[in-house]
DNA sequence: ACCTGAACACCGTTCAAGT
DNA sequence: ACCTGAACACCGTTCAAGT
């Protein structure tokens, strides 16, 4: 006789609030943050837009799980078993490279960051500041530093890429920008003409890298 | 002989872009982000939806345009005659301050950094690092650690602020944070247990001025 | 040149009705 | 318990028509 199912036990085909996740990750990688809406998303998955409000509260909800499990993947994946500082710049890069991945994460943390992706990576900092023996009056400032940090930088990238994906590239993108911030007033901005050519060149993750050991050396300096 | 009336003078009921800023900065303070649409600026105004398209591009127009305004009258206002690190810390607390006092700019700076406001700041950082000796190769990394740290913490402060509004106070915000942060996995979150009672009753412009001061360490370390 | 306001093409969310 | 899909109450934006 085999097994009464248990009421956890669910035809494949059921939705379920993991499933929605996934087909809303789904679409936000294939077709960016402006095409996920509840009947994208109801269409997707066979159903009526009215069902996903069983499994998810809202929109925010949806957006909250599904960068929550983007950051947890992410953070599964930095190597903590080196040295403090170092297991740090792999915690921050590992986020790095998932907000490079999926810009609308990026654009979602930034956003809503009193999330529990933000938990993760609160958590994962302050363990290795620990490590690090940085006193403990100063573990929290250190790592809310890092975590603005990497919040702005988020930010600044999410922005980016949703105006590459109206633009060509990349460098076309950058060579907006700077064209904009040199054309008007260009006796004003001393100092963003001076670098005009670095912020049109620069590298995303390496500029991120410095300024992690930027603040490393800071917290170093302090300590 | 009265003068001819010149082609830029108007009657001073006429709309034009500084009018529809100013209102559209006055319901962002009066009502909240959400209250800013196209049609309650219309009636504000007393003219057609329609109109306000004449001297705005689109919202994302306005918006960038109100935020330079309140970002221009910021860095206006900071003390910039005094040494260049507190030259510097002045620059970062009166965007605080501007955004403390208007969290939508807050809202609008994280979600569209790469405009004029975001490019003010750029200039006036970059200017002290320079006559804090800085070397020229680490500026544009510098600057624009700094603007990442402040833009990161302008999203926070600004979701937080969005957050009040639904909730009671500031400490009931935070609570609800904390509270969240909590209780589920204890465990599995040391840090954040062990940090709990600060992240609670923190104050959000001293610990900004901490991060910034983290930052500047370690471009002194790095010099 | 500038303004009007109805119309269009969307949204998120709700909810009576089904199974 | 879970799903359906029409309906509601909005949006930003456009545009023919006015002055």
């Amino acid at each position: 006789m085999p097994p009464k199912p248990r009421r956890t036990e669910r035809r494949s085909d059921a939705l379920s609030k993991e499933r929605i996740i996934a087909a809303a990750i789904d679409v936000l990688d294939t077709d960016g943050e402006g095409a996920l809406t509840f009947r994208a998303l109801a269409t997707r998955l066979t159903t009526g837009s009215g069902a996903i409000y069983w499994h998810v509260a809202n929109k925010d909800d949806l957006l909250a799980a599904t960068t929550d499990h983007v950051i947890a993947q992410a953070m599964t994946g930095a190597r903590v078993d080196a040295a403090p500082d170092d297991a740090i710049r792999a915690i921050a890069l590992a986020v790095f490279d998932a907000i490079h991945a999926r810009p609308w994460v990026g654009t979602q943390i930034s956003r809503e960051p009193w999330q529990s992706g933000t938990r993760r990576i609160f958590e994962g900092l302050g363990q290795q500041l620990q490590a690090l023996g940085v006193p403990e009056r100063a573990q929290f400032d250190s790592a809310s530093a890092l975590v603005s940090y990497m919040l702005g930088l988020a930010a600044q990238y999410a922005a980016g890429a949703r105006l590459v994906a109206r633009k060509t590239s990349r460098t076309g993108f950058l060579t907006d920008v700077v064209a904009r911030w040199t054309q008007d007033e260009p006796d004003q901005y001393p100092f963003v003409q001076q670098i005009a050519d670095e912020l049109r060149e620069h590298d995303d993750r390496e500029q991120f890298r410095a300024g992690i050991d930027l603040i490393l050396a800071g917290i170093a300096a302090i300590r």
